[in-house]
RNA sequence: GGGCCCAUGGUCUAGCCCGGUUAGGACAUCUGCUUGACGUGCAGGGGAUCUCCGGUUCGAAUCCGGAUGGGCCCACCA
């Protein structure tokens, strides 16, 4: 071989640090606020707690894939680095490490605890994040379009504050006191969109009650009998012949002695336990309604602690679970239990620590959602969904939203509810937005004086729901606060890239916070990825022991390894991808293979233009083209697995063994023709793999073609002159006809480059020339 | 209970929208090979009644209906 011009004689993967840090000198990312054109991407800022998953690797890593594609596309664009740091994961996790409970210790301090927890962190999912190599527009400039962030900073509190101070002035924000989603573990009140339902198993109880004016016995099934003392009602259907004469009489209460109304309602359902219900504050949220409707009295069993109150008598001070065992064993002593059933029951638990909810009435703040909803669902028809069927998980949830979100929460790691209260009349004192305000430690700003005069406050002590912050992840990143005119030219955000997982909150909040401060659309693009799983095709996890960590895979194969694996397994955007180290691996293999091609072709000089073409070279051009069309119309989508397999295929299975090896000799005889057309070709290749794998396209390119990254390129544009069907299927003919040629030599046992006499077809007499030379034809 | 998606060799998948190819590839497996770059390579082989049943059609993996089996999302069954 001549001598290449690259001179390592396989891609190493410890060349990945060196580009980044070259990457990063050059400043070839940084973001230009005065640049035509942007692209911008709000990206899920990954949290700070803990190592990063697979998951979260294969996810970053294609949108950084976006974001390079764009740029090759001559976008300008904004990809910042951003870092969740709010909420509760970090709060339960510093108590676990502190082994404390929040409220056991002054708020100040914990909040310095939080920020120690959180630094200790920090650094390792940015050090992940740049091994990957991703080409986020800064790590370490901060407040400027562009920059890094984190969503703890007092500058996105501010923001969020300002904007809720803004849909305060819009009357969108009211305070109510009504029955809502309580984790008495995260001791908060949540939103709908943060339950998750669970199948747990359950004990479905039948109690005998009597009825008080006839004596007659009556059984009803519960499943929370713990709630017995706030039984208001019991309920029969209209229909169900069995309860008819039961209406205007009262049941009595097992254990309490109390006697309800029983009345016929049409939520009772016949064929369910015995047909009577009973309706407690509250067992589930047809309680809520029913109380709501029938104007019950509500009887409050659990406090915000999680513990049972002192209306339930004895029990009081147990948990929910505790009183349900300790009233049953009281029950059957008694003869009031019936019997039990075992039953699996979809039970409503909190989205981040996992337990069970109650529904418990506490004053919060909510956010008017539910008049949006037809509003949303034409501004989802202006988004481009990426896939096209994902649009399908924002609709379903914009079907199920039924009531306002409620944005309050009692914690301590959050932003802040800007408000104070007046102490003589507790009328609410608004500031001004532009600050970023902590009512629970500070004063109201100078010289505030409520409307009756008087001058003394008391601070608000609640926070916001994580989501607040989140809802305007694009509109910070677009840099309101710093230029609200660039902010202005530059809203709508181009693209948010997330997973499917947080539809119904992320991208739904978002979009409805955006309507309601903008009136618009938040996003061009919604790019929605589905998950990483194991081998097994089940979630990863410990106790299976299919769990793949990207921080060992990158140790052993390098990023665009694993960048590779990510486009090469299946469409991201179309199904979940199963991952075992064995199938990364193999994507190895074909860096190992673009990077000997790379150095093959880079033995021959490069002529300035094409020479007359001959007809091998006019077949992989057309070949190249078709390659061209369908790779560029995946990159458009953002779905890499056809670019990817694309382009794997012609190098593997087209170019390489078929083309090199028919212009081989001509190459080594100088021809221009095929010297030209081989470098074509691999720049094409390179430039149509450079976001997927910017590693090593890189270090190629820089080696072989140019002094400037190949980050810094355009891709190459569509050349329909190219295009030859007939051709394409010769190329066919052609490729059939060198296995029969291989397979000859290989059944006579004789070596490749044998001698060997074969007729070429009619068909192929116009690569006669090239493939006699390939063949040794004699 | 409602909705959405899916079903292709041992495994993961492409093709399906716009019916007609020996159903393509990767991983795994088997055999052989220094071929002027690559043994992390090259060449070749074996392996699929395209979940099932109907229908439309000259012709169905592809279109239509149904069944079965998965997955996901939503929903107040005590």
């Amino acid at each position: 071989m001549p001598d290449p011009k690259l001179s390592e004689k396989r891609w190493d993967k410890a060349f990945e640090s060196e580009l980044f840090k070259q990457w990063q000198r050059d400043g070839i990312y940084s973001f230009d606020k005065r640049a035509q054109d942007i692209f911008s991407i709000d990206t899920p800022p990954p949290y700070a707690s803990g190592t990063w998953h697979m998951g979260g690797a294969a996810h970053y890593s294609q949108i950084d894939m976006i974001a390079r594609v764009m740029r090759m596309f001559g976008k300008h664009v904004l990809f910042p680095f951003g870092v969740d740091r709010n909420g509760l994961p970090i709060e339960v996790r510093t108590e676990q490490d502190n082994n404390i409970s929040m409220h056991d210790v002054p708020r100040e301090e914990f909040i310095a605890m939080c920020k120690k927890t959180l630094d200790r962190y920090k650094m390792e999912i940015a050090e992940t994040a740049k091994r990957l190599g991703l080409s986020c527009n800064a790590w370490d400039v901060k407040h400027e379009v562009g920059g890094a962030y984190t969503t703890d900073d007092p500058e996105y509190r501010r923001l969020t504050q300002a904007t809720f101070l803004e849909l305060w002035k819009r009357g969108l924000i009211y305070e109510d006191n009504r029955p809502n989603n309580y984790c008495p573990v995260c001791r908060t009140t949540i939103a709908d969109a943060e339950i998750e339902y669970t199948e747990l198993p359950t004990k479905l109880n039948s109690l005998r009650f009597r009825v008080k004016e006839s004596g007659e016995e009556i059984i009803i099934a519960t499943t929370r009998p713990e709630m017995l003392a706030s039984c208001q009602a019991v309920l029969f259907n209209p229909s169900d012949e069995r309860y008819q004469h039961l209406e205007g009489k009262h049941a009595i209460i097992p254990l309490y002695d109390r006697a309800v109304p029983l009345m016929a309602h049409p939520s009772a359902k016949p064929e369910y336990g015995s047909g009577l219900v009973m309706v407690c504050s509250y067992g589930d949220y047809t309680d809520v309604l029913l109380f709501r409707e029938l104007g019950l009295e509500e009887v409050i069993l659990i406090n915000p602690e999680g513990r049972m109150t002192e209306r339930v008598g004895k029990y009081a001070g147990l948990t929910p679970v505790e009183a349900r065992k300790a009233i049953l064993h009281n029950l059957d002593g008694l003869g009031f239990l019936v019997k039990q059933e075992q039953l699996m029951h979809n039970t409503p638990t909190c989205w981040r620590s996992k337990n069970p909810l109650e529904i418990i009435p506490m004053p919060e703040y909510y956010l008017k959602q539910t008049e949006f909803i037809d509003d949303l669902r034409e501004v989802a028809k202006e988004i481009r969904f990426h896939a096209p069927v994902s649009k399908n998980m924002l609709d379903a949830w914009l079907d199920a939203v039924s009531m306002d979100w409620p944005i309050s929460r009692r914690r301590y790691y959050a932003t802040e509810v800007p408000l104070w209260y007046c102490e003589e009349c507790g009328k609410p004192l608004v500031p001004k937005p532009g600050k970023y305000y902590q009512p629970w430690r500070e004063g109201p700003p100078a010289g505030s004086k409520c409307e009756c005069g008087s001058s003394s406050f008391r601070g608000e002590e609640r926070v916001f729901d994580t989501w607040m912050d989140s809802s305007i992840s694009e509109v910070y990143i677009l840099g309101k606060l710093w230029d609200e005119d660039w902010f202005g030219k530059h809203f709508p955000c181009s693209l948010r890239a997330q997973g499917k997982d947080i539809v119904r909150t992320w991208l739904y909040y978002t979009l409805l916070r955006a309507y309601q401060l903008f009136k618009k659309r938040a996003f061009d693009h919604v790019w929605i990825s589905h998950h990483i799983i194991g081998a097994d095709g089940r979630k990863m996890s410990k106790s299976l022991g299919n769990v793949v960590m990207p921080n060992p895979m990158l140790d052993k194969y390098g990023a665009d390894t694993l960048r590779l694996w990510s486009c090469m397994e299946a469409s991201f955007l179309k199904s979940d991808l199963r991952c075992s180290e064995e199938r990364i691996a193999g994507n190895g293999k074909f860096l190992t293979k673009l990077w000997n091609t790379a150095r093959f072709i880079s033995s021959f000089p490069e002529p300035a233009e094409p020479a007359e073409l001959q007809e091998a070279d006019k077949w992989i051009l057309a070949e190249l083209e078709s390659l061209k069309g369908s790779a560029l119309s995946g990159l458009e989508e953002f779905d890499f697995f056809v670019p990817a397999s694309g382009v794997w295929d012609f190098v593997w299975n087209k170019f390489a063994p078929h083309y090199i090896e028919l212009v081989k000799k001509r190459a080594y005889d100088g021809d221009a023709a095929a010297c030209w057309t081989l470098h074509e070709c691999m720049r094409t290749v390179l430039k149509l793999m450079a976001p997927m794998t910017p590693y090593i396209t890189d270090k190629i390119w820089l080696g072989v073609y140019s002094g400037k990254s190949i980050h810094l390129e355009r891709f190459p544009e569509k050349d329909e002159s190219r295009k030859d069907d007939g051709l394409l299927k010769r190329g066919v003919a052609l490729m059939d006809f060198n296995s029969c040629v291989w397979k000859q030599k290989k059944d006579a046992g004789q070596p490749l480059n044998s001698e060997v006499s074969v007729s070429i077809p009619a068909n192929l007499s116009v690569f006669a020339d090239d493939l006699k030379r390939m063949h040794n034809i004699t």
